[in-house]
DNA sequence: GCAAGGTC
């Protein structure tokens, strides 16, 4: 009889890698997938097997809500509480759960070798979901390996100690995953729709809301609101002078500062007046500053950020680098304690023959390196450390920056503590006490090599006890309180910590997504600057519901699922109950956003404010204001409608034509870059499109930014069906699009690159350069169907015999035309070989196009 | 267009 398949799956494609080197004794053979599979015999529960180990990368699916629910403008965001949620695969295009299906079949056992912590359990029962496993059938067949290092000795006493997959902790991570997305995707959406188009100067894209992102900026905020209501305070201490075996020094006042001058005044009188100090009392201590513990992501984060200059999000890409080039340790760990069995020995010799630490590399390995300090174990992945020695030359110099801190960091860490005497000598005058301290450092320790982290040596002379001195002057400092600085970016990632906000990997995430909704910005040093916009967000929740910005929002949240995971309450009922508290702060939030909107009008300047004048309203035939922060818009005073227009694009006027259906001027939107396509819209039919089942057809276009009918994106005047308007498709249409089902138009303000655009792709086609003129005609190609264009050639450069510049003919089956044509993107451009589907240019109307154009074209609305 | 969590 074969014996039994055994399928493993690991979180990512480095550790199946180490498991099944480990597991073969390095004799497996590899092949490619959508993850790499290993496969080699051994042993399994005690008989021989075949052993295929692979890996998914992270979780397979993600929670999102039913198609049903993605349009805004169609769902109420407080029935997002109570709707069904569907899981989708996070990464389509890698066929993760394809891939696990694939190569379960015919396979024996499953064995889970996923991460283990809450995240790993749950990505468990997404392979057990991908794979044919059934859970009921073949629970006997199924079994989670737990180790808590890739290492030997680890991996070999899991696959001895096999267990079950651990359903509450991953029923947690479901809870998590719901409540997160309802509540986010709820406050989001209904905030953004209120505040957006409200204001002129209002950049809202998006206004985003989140258990984690939110208190991240509320924390900065928190900050912003501090150093705005600081009162600085004047204040006045002593500063006597001693001169004393030839040095002059300046001793510190017991008693610090104090808020009153005429005090201070009438303590320096007295110190004044006495005029000798006692030495009253000497001691020395031995003070030892701590070598560091293992490095973790966190403090690598905060390092890059306030030491390298580095925000988090670019520190990780860096680490991620550095990592895959095999230079570095996984970089995202808590963990701070390294592992038993880490080869310290061989990671430092690794470092032996670098130019710039080699030598402190030789004497940490002939002197013997220093025992770690403990640290903690979370049982995740070790700390960050050099793994090969490398160069700035071979992985540039941010990541080298970055990899010499590691190495420093690593060596810290096996390195003598710094230690040193504090001595202190303490004086007496008129009942006042002063002080002043020396330092001196007996051992550098790891301070050599971080030398950042050094004590500074400060000499001060001996002193006996009951010696007097002479003051020698006093100075009476007068200073002023200052307010906090900024929030610094490696602050904020301490707080994020210690309140639980995010993950390693998340928390560079969430700070740069508050970056990117423009909540705050980073300034000079690395500093959080909260924008209008983030201040009047958290001051709007803090007179609504403060909870909603507070951190306790997150415990909150974890604290509850906590219970799923250690089996105390069922799911389904954490669920109800917590998305039952958020619903109840939903509608509250509704019902007051008006407090908001009070900061909102006092922070941005009404619609009326801003903007300037571009083109006529149809309505009321008075101009309207041009509004370009995003989203960008129109503004009619008059009639106080908004028209949005597209997000992407420069928008002009558009020779002062107005659309025969409403009479509004067109404008021109122009897309970015020299092969961006420009086309005419106008500005009213653009938001309500005026032919029924317009919209599906929009929905397939790629003018709009999002490629949805909603704000930003809608019918442009080259998906229009209008019969006889000059500008629409049925107008300036010529051909089929080569590359995809849209037409190719006319671009209407090429000249003299003359060209045509897709109306749904970017394919270009490039037409006879330096014509006077080009235009379409009523006429069709009789050969197929295409729209004939008319070509006014420049005398000088004209084709044509005897200097003639007038010719018309189709651009695919009149030989001089198509010679002088050129596909910009794509395959090819010609008439033979692709038969139907062309020549859906002009003239039938809602032929060509007639499954989504309804051929009796309802004029909505006229 | 929306959350937070994995990983690349």
């Amino acid at each position: 009889m074969a014996p039994p398949k055994v399928l493993m799956v690991a979180e990512k494609p480095s550790i199946a890698l180490s498991i099944a080197s480990v597991l073969s004794r390095g004799q497996m053979s590899t092949r490619k997938g959508s993850t790499e599979v290993h496969e080699f015999e051994g042993i399994f529960l005690g008989s021989r097997a075949l052993f295929k180990v692979t890996s998914v990368i992270g979780h397979i699916f993600s929670l999102d809500f039913p198609p049903k629910y993605q349009d805004w403008s169609a769902t109420d965001p407080s029935d997002l509480f109570q709707a069904p949620v569907i899981k989708n695969e996070s990464n389509p295009k890698a066929h993760i759960c394809r891939h696990l299906n694939q190569e379960a079949r015919g396979c024996h056992y499953l064995v889970l070798w996923l991460d283990c912590d809450r995240e790993g359990e749950s990505i468990c029962f997404e392979v057990i979901e991908s794979t044919s496993f059934n859970v009921n059938e073949a629970w006997k067949r199924i079994f989670r390996a737990r180790f808590s290092s890739v290492t030997e000795k680890d991996i070999l006493t899991a696959l001895d100690k096999l267990v079950e997959p651990n359903r509450d902790e991953a029923l947690a991570v479901d809870a998590r995953q719901e409540i997160d997305l309802k509540v986010g995707v709820a406050f989001t959406r209904f905030q953004t729709s209120y505040f957006q188009g409200k204001y002129g100067n209002l950049d809202a894209r998006v206004i985003s809301y989140g258990p984690c992102q939110t208190p991240t900026l509320g924390f900065c905020v928190q900050q912003y609101l501090q150093i705005n209501t600081f009162k600085p305070e004047k204040f006045w201490t002593l500063h006597p002078y001693i001169i004393h075996n030839g040095y002059e020094i300046q001793l510190e006042w017991n008693r610090g500062r104090l808020f009153d001058m005429d005090i201070a005044i009438m303590f320096q009188k007295i110190v004044t007046e006495n005029g000798l100090l006692e030495v009253t009392d000497i001691s020395e201590e031995q003070k030892t500053k701590s070598r560091p513990v293992g490095l973790n992501t966190v403090n690598l984060l905060k390092v890059a950020s306030s030491a390298l200059g580095f925000g988090p999000q670019m520190a990780m890409q860096l680490a991620e680098r550095l990592y895959t080039q095999g230079f570095i340790s996984y970089p995202r760990t808590e963990s701070t304690a390294y592992p038993p069995s880490f080869d310290f020995q061989g990671a430092l010799s690794a470092q032996a023959n670098n130019p710039i630490w080699g030598h402190y590399v030789q004497a940490l390995l002939t002197n013997g390196y220093h025992k770690p300090r403990l640290g903690t174990d979370v049982g995740d992945h070790p700390p960050i450390t050099p793994m090969r020695s490398t160069s700035e030359d071979v992985v540039g110099s941010d990541a080298w920056k970055l990899y010499q801190y590691v190495c420093q960091h690593f060596m810290g860490t096996v390195s003598p503590d710094c230690k040193y005497t504090r001595r202190k000598v303490e004086f007496s005058v008129g009942g006042e006490s002063f002080h002043c301290t020396g330092m001196h450092v007996t051992v550098k320790g790891f301070t050599t090599i971080m030398p950042w982290l050094a004590v500074n040596d400060k000499n001060i002379p001996s002193f006996a006890k009951g010696q007097k001195i002479g003051v020698s002057k006093i100075e009476l400092y007068e200073g002023t309180t200052t307010p906090p600085d900024y929030l610094s970016e490696s602050e904020l990632i301490s707080l994020m910590e210690k309140n639980g906000i995010g993950t390693d990997a998340s928390i560079p995430v969430h700070i740069n997504n508050i970056c990117e909704r423009n909540y705050v910005q980073v300034q000079a040093g690395r500093k959080l600057v909260p924008t209008p916009l983030g201040v009047s967000l958290i001051r709007g929740y803090q007179s609504i519901d403060p909870d909603l910005c507070l951190p306790d929002i997150r415990s909150f949240i974890e604290q509850q699922i906590t219970l799923i995971a250690k089996g105390q309450i069922h799911h389904s009922r954490v669920v109800q109950h917590v998305l039952q508290q958020f619903m109840q702060k939903f509608s509250y939030f509704v019902k007051k956003i008006e407090n908001m909107d009070a900061l909102f009008e006092a922070q941005f300047s009404a619609l009326t404010d801003s903007g300037r004048t571009l083109s006529k309203c149809g309505k009321c035939l008075r101009y309207m204001k041009f509004i370009s922060s995003q989203p960008p818009r129109l503004y009619c005073n008059t009639c106080e409608e908004v028209y949005y227009l597209p997000q992407k694009g420069t928008i002009k006027l558009y020779k002062e034509l107005a659309c025969p259906l409403d009479n509004f001027e067109l404008l021109i939107c122009s897309m970015p870059g020299p092969e961006g396509k420009s086309f005419p819209l106008c500005p009213y039919c653009y938001s309500n499109p005026p032919f029924e089942g317009i919209e599906a057809l929009i929905n397939t276009a790629k003018i709009g930014a999002s490629g949805k009918l909603g704000k930003g994106a809608g019918m442009p005047c080259i998906l229009c069906p209008h019969p006889t308007c000059p500008n629409s498709l049925v107008s300036q249409g010529v051909c089929a699009c080569p590359e995809c089902s849209g037409t190719l138009f006319l671009d209407p303000v090429s000249a003299p690159n003359w060209r045509l655009c897709c109306n749904m792709c970017n394919c270009l086609v490039l037409l006879p350069q330096g014509a006077h003129r080009i235009s379409t005609t009523r006429e069709q190609c009789p050969d197929c169907d295409s729209t004939i264009i008319e070509v006014d050639f420049n005398k000088k450069t004209t084709p044509l015999e005897d200097g003639a510049t007038l010719h018309r003919g189709c651009v695919l089956c009149d030989e001089l035309l198509h010679s002088l044509v050129e596909m910009k993107h794509g395959k090819s451009f010609s008439s033979r070989g692709r038969g139907r589907g062309r020549g859906r240019g002009r003239g039938r109307g809602g032929r060509g196009r007639g499954k989504m154009i309804d051929p009796r074209m309802s004029f909505r609305d006229f």
